[in-house]
DNA sequence: CATGAATGAGCATTCATTCAT
DNA sequence: AATGAATGAATGCTCATTCAT
């Protein structure tokens, strides 16, 4: 049976960032995502030209999303370290600066494709934006002696948004939860700070 | 050529744990272990008779080390929620409580495996110790009310031993890394605890 | 857009023949044809049912010049061999013999399309009537001894035919070029004729 | 059933030959190969890693004994122009030409694989050949200024020795045929050289 | 103890073709 | 007249596993 178009393009990508999600885009299987999409394999590859783009229709939105962010970041904070007093008052005031700062692009499943992401040529986009944070984690909080330090702190929160991420249906509640979490290692590199 | 059985095993038994660990279980190849353990892939099935088996011959002694583990540790501290005092306590020697408590079975590689396990029968016995750790996280840090959450710091844990034991060949090195995170850690906690 | 028919299956036979030429019937691909066509491949199937009618729309007419050429040549000139004398003169007024004969029809970028072709219901006409040059071969310059000889000859011939129309956008170039070769063929076979 | 390894590699490599010369290696299937050669397809790549090298071990000894019949070629002959009369004495003495000039590695059907490849990084080499060819052809035979008759008297050589190995089971049968035709070609060049 | 031959199901991708709209 | 949704079989290739030798 024939569908309209955009109903069948769009159940391919619901059922592909699903699995994307679920198993990483590397080990997620085109004959799976047809069949769980009710079509055949060839119908997909009618809507899309092979597995790496139906990967940027998911993912390419929010990485743009993303790395725009960052880059605000980057030219509105600059790359001076915090201050004692200011980064406890950052800490303080955590939900102002979510919300001002535009990093609510972070809280969309779709973001987790990314994160778990091990090949395709959005890798080294993905990798840009790591060590771009990793450089202003560093910076900010007097860790310039200890990149590696600083890798990890990163990479564990990165892990946490994953997590949020894929525990929560509901952005809201990954979005307070993370904040929870971040308040919560904030403190913790304050406690360590001196 | 043939080898003192011992031997032979021990190499594939070496190979795989370097290749789980590189690629994940479920991404290894056994072509490619073969390979590397200059042998043939007939004659790893003649010592290991599936994929499961040779994982289980490699990650089942840790996985039992930290079963025992998680046993004692219930048994020696129960489950009552800590005193502010008693935490705070607790977390400035974090050292000593690591030696006495047997963690140190955590740092070995071959945890790692365990961690990123992602199919295999062993899953549920690596799901049922972070329940286990959950709870535990969960009573003692009056979490009571969110299980959620605790699951997601013990998840963030896991990621940070995840990490350090990825980063470090040398597991003292490791373990002093996860020291540094697991303080920090504490310090969040504490300082979210009233 | 709507254009009219003739327009449409005019650019379609112009898109079919160049892809035809350049890859040979069966790897040209449907989809490419479209595509290069500005039109869509179920509209490429509304014009021609199927892949060898589209082939046989474009090859036919040429095809049926060739085979009437062909006839006309041998009522015309018959199988009896030739003379020394008698080839030698054909040798010399290749042009006149050319113009008269009917022999421009093989000069037509289709041609090589038929030359190339390697399966479809057309082959066995095809070679028919390469059979049928085979024998004119061989009747007139006394190989009758030799059928595999003649053939090959005329395989060759047939290959310098593929090779100057491939070559050439100019058919006159391309006459030009066939008619060098073929006099040296027509010298080459008078040296070996006694 | 099991079958010795140097049976079925050599069957594999016959079908393959088989398959390569009737189809071309780019539209030969690796799966009717592996049906025609009574084993399965995933038993082929047991023995040859992918098509390609499937390819080379069947092609590459002969291109390598042509590579060096060039040389060999170029280096004896070098490439003066010939007079009249030594491309008369050569053309007299064909036999004697091709037996001390190692040209008999022509006559191999595999030949016939390589002369119809059309991709595959051996390509190359074979273009290689065929460029040093005309080069040869042209500084020889006086066509300093027609690049593009000699490349055209040589593809029409190429296919003439194609079609003689195609023909022909017995590479004796193949060898003589070719004389004659080469024979031919020379009396035809020779009588348009003054 | 060890080799390596063999299988069958899986992978992403392309193809000619059909047909509802 | 034209679109594009859908199919099913084909492509080259990899995988864990079995088993005769």
């Amino acid at each position: 049976m024939q569908v309209k178009k955009e109903e069948m393009s769009q159940t391919i990508l619901e059922i592909a960032t699903d699995e994307f999600i679920k198993r990483g885009y590397e080990n997620a299987s085109m004959r799976v995502i047809a069949q769980k999409a009710n079509t055949t394999l060839g119908n997909i590859y009618h809507y899309f030209p092979n597995k790496e783009i139906l990967l940027e229709t998911i993912v390419l939105p929010v990485l743009e999303d993303v790395e725009a962010m960052i880059q605000w970041h980057v030219h509105e904070y600059g790359s001076r370290p915090f201050t004692r007093e200011e980064a406890s008052k950052y800490a303080q005031h955590l939900e102002e600066l979510f919300e001002e700062s535009g990093i609510a692009c972070l809280f969309d499943r779709r973001v987790v494709i990314l994160l778990k992401l091990e090949s395709s040529r959005l890798l080294p986009r993905k990798e840009a934006i790591l060590e771009e944070l990793q450089k202003h984690l560093q910076d900010h909080y007097q860790m310039k002696d200890d990149a590696h330090y600083a890798r990890l702190v990163l990479d564990v929160m990165v892990d946490c948004l994953k997590h949020v991420l894929t525990e929560h249906e509901n952005m809201e509640d990954a979005k307070a939860e993370f904040l929870k979490l971040f308040r919560l290692f904030c403190t913790g590199i304050l406690g360590q700070m001196n």
